[in-house]
RNA sequence: GGAGAGGUGGCAGAGUGGUCGAAUGCGUCCGACUUGAAAUCGGAUGUCCCAAAAGGACCGUGGGUUCGAAUCCCACCCUCUCCGCCA
C-alpha cells in the first residue's frame, strides 16, 4: 500500500511514477476524498472534544455535590445529546470516505524502483547476465521434452490426476517422488547453511493475510478458496511467510530476518486457459522453495541482490544453464518496486522458462501488513522492507533436469550434486 | 462435537461506570554509585491521525445503553482448559 502522506504531499511524482508501469490508478481520486475525510475529521474532532468536556464536567459537578437531576446537570446534559446527534452525522460519513479511500489504495500496485527500466511489456525486460553455456547439452533437436521423458520413465502421470483432481495436476511416481523429495531436501539444506530459518507455514492463509501480503481484493480469482470458512489455499509461500510478522513491532537489532520455506502452491491460473497445457510447468499445485527476508530499509538494495544469488546459487549447483533478467515495470508485479527474473533453459522449445522471481517489495507489503520495527532509544517507528525470492520452484527444476540431463538413449542422469541425496547416478 | 475460562501497552498482569491511555512487575533508555561491570538507587519509556501546538482515536471486532464505557448489554471472531473423537 502506497502512503497517503507521500500521495498527499508529492503528488506528481507519485502518479508519474505510477505512470511507468502502464495502467490507470485513480489517484486524483483519492485526494479528493482525503481532502473531504481530512475536513470532517476537524469538525468531528472537535465536537468529540466538546462532548468529552460536557462528559468531564458533569461527573465533576456531581462529585462537588450538584443535584445530578438539577438545572445545571440538565443543561450540560440537553448539549451533550446536541453534540452527540451532530457526531451522529459526522462518524458514519467519515468511516465511509475511510473506507472508500483505503479500497482504491488496495488496488494500487507499488511504485516501481527508480532503476526499474521502462518497458511496456515482458518484451522489453532486460537481460542482466547468463550462466552456464558450457553445459548447455550438445544435440539439443534430439531432445524430447520433460513430459514425454517422464511419462516415458513411469514417473510422471497426467492422465490420471486428472482423474483424481482434474487437468493441470501431476502424480510423481517412484523415483520422480524421490527426485522432487531430493530437490526440495537440497534447496532448504543450501539455503539454511547460508543462515535462513527454515519455516513450514499453514498451507491455509485467511483473507487478512492475502491482502497483507497483496494478492487481494485484486486478484481474487487466482487463488482456490474454501467456501465454508474465511480460508483460502495459499498460491506461494511469500503469503503466510510475510504474515509471519503481521501487526508486529520489530527491533531494530533483531533484523533481518532470512526464512526459507517449503509449501506446495495453489494457483487457479484463471485465463491461462490453452499455455503450456502440457507437463509441469504449469500446474495447479506445484511445489516451491521460497526465501524471504524482512530488512533494514537501508539494506535492502544489497539484500535483493543477495537474494538473487542465492537462489542462482541452486542453478549453478545443479549446473542448469540459465539467464538473469531484470523486469521492465509494465512486467513488474503487483507488490515488487524492482524484480529479477531467473529463466532455465529449456532445450525441448529451445526457450528459457522463469524458474525463480525476486523481488523487492521495499514498505508496500510492509505497510499493508503493518509490520513496523523501532531502533532502540530512538522515537517512533519505520516500517521494514519485504523480499521474496523462489529458490527455486521444484517442479520446473524438475522439468530442467528431465530435459537437461536426458541422454540419447533415453536415459537422465542425476545432477551430482543430487546423487547423495538419491542415492543414484541414474534415474 | 459437549462444558467452561479468557482476549488490556514490547512482554507479564491489575483494573467492573467519571479523577483510566490505563496500577505494578519485567524489559528498554538516561543518570548516580563503581577502576569497569553486576547489584542498588533516581528519572524516563505505548501506537496511530494531523505540518505541528492544541486536539482526536485506540483496552479482540462491530453494534447498543449513558452526559460519560477497558468496565454494563448484544452479536461476531479468536485463544486457552477439560471431556469425546482422531493423524
Amino acid at each position: 500500500m502506497l502512503d497517503l502522506k507521500t500521495i498527499r504531499q508529492n503528488f506528481d511524482t507519485v502518479q508519474a511514477t505510477l505512470n511507468r508501469r502502464g495502467g490507470n490508478y485513480d489517484l486524483p481520486t483519492v485526494i479528493d476524498l482525503d481532502q473531504q475525510q481530512r475536513e470532517i475529521e476537524g469538525t468531528r474532532s472537535q465536537l468529540q472534544a466538546r462532548s468529552n468536556e460536557i462528559g468531564k464536567s458533569v461527573g465533576q459537578k456531581i462529585r462537588e455535590g450538584a443535584d445530578p437531576k438539577g438545572p445545571e446537570v440538565a443543561a450540560l446534559r440537553e448539549e451533550g445529546n446536541q453534540v452527540k446527534a451532530q457526531l451522529g452525522e459526522l462518524e458514519p460519513q467519515e468511516r465511509e470516505l475511510k473506507a472508500q479511500i483505503e479500497a482504491i489504495l488496495l488496488g494500487i500496485p507499488n511504485l516501481p524502483s527508480e532503476t526499474t527500466p521502462d518497458g511496456k511489456d515482458e518484451s522489453e525486460n532486460v537481460e542482466v547476465r547468463r550462466w552456464g553455456d558450457e553445459h548447455l547439452p550438445k544435440d539439443s533437436a534430439a531432445l524430447k521434452p520433460h513430459w514425454e521423458v517422464g511419462e516415458g520413465m513411469g514417473i510422471l502421470n497426467f492422465e490420471r490426476s486428472a482423474k483424481i483432481a482434474q487437468s493441470r495436476f501431476v502424480a510423481l511416481m517412484g523415483v520422480g517422488a524421490a527426485l522432487e523429495r531430493a530437490l526440495i531436501t537440497y534447496m532448504l539444506d543450501r539455503h539454511t547453511r547460508h543462515g535462513y530459518t527454515e519455516v513450514i507455514p499453514p498451507y491455509l492463509v485467511n483473507t487478512a493475510s492475502l491482502t497483507a501480503s497483496g494478492q487481494l481484493p485484486k486478484f481474487a480469482e487466482e487463488s482456490f478458496q474454501c467456501k465454508n470458512d474465511d480460508l483460502w489455499l495459499s498460491p506461494t509461500a511469500e503469503v503466510p511467510v510475510t504474515n509471519l510478522h503481521r501487526d508486529e513491532i520489530l527491533t531494530a537489532a533483531e533484523l533481518p530476518f532470512h526464512y526459507c520455506s517449503f509449501t506446495p502452491c495453489f494457483r487457479r491460473e484463471a485465463g491461462s486457459y490453452g499455455r503450456d497445457t502440457r507437463g509441469l510447468i504449469r500446474l495447479h499445485q506445484f511445489n516451491k522453495v521460497e526465501m524471504y527476508k524482512f530488512v533494514r530499509p537501508e539494506t535492502s538494495e544489497d539484500e535483493h541482490q543477495a537474494l538473487v544469488k542465492d537462489a542462482e546459487a541452486i542453478l549453478q549447483g545443479l549446473k542448469l544453464p540459465y539467464r538473469v533478467i531484470e523486469l521492465c515495470t509494465g512486467d513488474l508485479g503487483f507488490s515488487a518496486n524492482k524484480t529479477y527474473d531467473l529463466e532455465v533453459w529449456m532445450p525441448s522449445s529451445g526457450t528459457y522458462r522463469e524458474i525463480s522471481s525476486c523481488s523487492n517489495c521495499g514498505d508496500y507489503q510492509a505497510r499493508r501488513a503493518n509490520i513496523r520495527f523501532k531502533e532502540t532509544g530512538k522515537k517512533g517507528t519505520q516500517f521494514v522492507h519485504t523480499l521474496n525470492g523462489s529458490g527455486l520452484a521444484i517442479g520446473r527444476t524438475m522439468a530442467a533436469i528431465l530435459e537437461n540431463y536426458q541422454q540419447p538413449d533415453g536415459s537422465v542422469q542425476v545432477p551430482e550434486v543430487l546423487q547423495p541425496y538419491l542415492n543414484r547416478e541414474w534415474l
